[in-house]
DNA sequence: AGTATATACTTAACTAGCTAAATAAAATTC
DNA sequence: GAATTTTATTTAGCTAGTTAAGTATATACT
């Protein structure tokens, strides 16, 4: 295997558990939350719109929205479209956000803390090289 | 999210399914691949070495080694001591294997042609101050 | 209006990672 | 040598991605 590609994948899985690790206390998953921010940036989104967003397939995120709601963390209204869900966070989830946004934004500051603002703008755009 | 952790994930998500497409053709998937991989590497290994040598947990070794010796690409023999498994190549595996290997370098290869030599190594090193 | 096509979402089934707990054999300790 | 601890593997159950196929509603076409 390219060691390129072999440490992107080793560090891929690194920071997913490192990401469940700072969820734990929330009692949240990755992908969970990855739902959860998007529809708080843009206050309520369809499911086409929540899985276009993030790049992954749509029963992903049929899984992942139905769970979300069964643990409370977002409400499932229709639409006048009735082929389409409009999803928005609950209540519980407008006033924990700021607490778990704060934690993971510290997160993520320290993974990247390794890097200088240069490297880290380099890397990027190395990522991005590849396609 | 930042946007190096999130570009990381997405890059890591689409050469999986890369991987799995240039695999496609000869019935495997990804972490198939690279558990025969690392067997033929070693000749044989058992199941602690080879979820130790990848880095992950042993219960997806278990799995991925039943699923490999059902399809027959791997054969499982018993060892002196009685709690661990000792792992090969199918003879139908050491047959096809240069084929594969070949068509996954090829793939690999056409990966990270939009990287300089430079810039490869540039990008192996900034992944590896990651932890 | 009626049919065909497109869109939104779901269901089923698979790979693939994880943790926690169980089992069995080996090695260590007292 | 018996009891304890460690090691190797497994089982169960969860998240999380995928593809393929199904259902229901909207939209477009003739």
């Amino acid at each position: 295997m390219n060691p390129l590609i072999h440490e992107l994948f080793q560090k891929s899985r690194f920071l997913s558990q490192e990401v469940n690790n700072t969820l734990k206390e929330y009692n949240l998953f990755a992908s969970q939350w990855s739902v959860l921010y998007c529809i708080q940036r843009h206050k309520e989104m369809t499911l086409t719109q929540i899985w276009k967003y993030l790049n992954v397939e749509a029963p992903t995120i049929t899984r992942t929205v139905n769970r979300l709601a069964e643990l409370g963390w977002i409400d499932i209204c229709s639409s006048k479209d009735k082929r389409e869900k409009i999803v928005k966070l609950s209540e519980q989830a407008l006033q924990q956000f700021p607490a778990i946004k704060a934690a993971m934004t510290e997160f993520e500051d320290r993974m990247v803390d390794s890097l200088s603002d240069d490297e880290e703008a380099q890397m990027l755009e190395l990522l991005q090289k590849i396609k």
